[in-house]
DNA sequence: ATGAGGCTTCCAGTGAGGGGAAGGTCAAGA
DNA sequence: TCTTGACCTTCCCCTCACTGGAAGCCTCAT
């Protein structure tokens, strides 16, 4: 296969995956015109990794994702570990943007937003009591 | 005022401030011997930026924003334009953090998480049915 | 005179790729 | 056989909002 059936199978961008082998993910063989020669292993390897970079997993998470797939002799205790860790940062993010979207509802709900210039999201930007 | 100052009394850090000046979102004088000489309206455009910043609007937004700020004929609708977009960009933000978060957690509660190999999470971002 | 700490500029790196140039390769049609 | 167009390669720069560090100047206290 070359690169480009793998692309359209995997749904990941040629470019994303030349990435993905500049940094090691993947190892695909070159064929003798120099052009990379996927197996279906590959293929399998990169939709691994689609799945795990959407459900939010870094690129050195997905390593450490791949590793413990390839080792049979895992604990799965070592992945659930790596997604509760994941899990405790989604949560913090989800935090922080409703925190923001929470002070920011209010001071826009707190706007007319007319043609006057009097504006209470300004006003608190400003830091003006 | 010089850069350490400004940046203690901004809660900015300094390498932040020069940043900011090389954006060209604040132009602090120069004293003679080329440190930056701030101003109390510095100090508080930075401020200004902070807590901008700190409620997630962009570089871009904040540009804006500060000419909103700074023009005393603006109309309080178009502030309010620009953070109901930001808005409406946290709720798509919080909503895809939280389709991972589901997802996430689903597989993680039915992954045992000990010592043996099976494991629901890698099962599943290995495409296997 | 020396040392500490503050200031300056410039360069490089972050994460996870994206855009695009310059050039090699391949298969099909005229 | 030639050409066209699609595909592939590497290479370098760009993103966003900073951050780290090096090399060197300035100032003040001892």
């Amino acid at each position: 296969m070359n690169i480009g059936d793998v692309s359209s199978r995997s749904g990941l961008p040629a470019k994303t995956i030349r990435y993905y082998e500049d940094i090691g993910l993947i190892k695909p063989h070159r064929s003798t015109n120099g052009y990379r020669c996927f197996a279906e292993t590959d293929l399998h390897k990169l939709a691994f990794l689609g799945r795990a970079r959407a459900l939010g997993f870094t690129i050195e998470d997905c390593r450490t994702l791949m590793a413990l797939y390839e080792d049979e002799s895992r604990a799965s205790h070592d992945v659930k570990h790596l997604a509760l860790e994941h899990l405790a940062k989604i949560e913090e993010k989800i935090a922080d943007l409703q925190a923001m979207h929470d002070t920011l509802g209010e001071l826009v709900s707190s706007c007319a937003g007319d043609s006057r210039p009097d504006c209470p999201i300004l006003k608190d930007l400003s830091g003006e009591e």
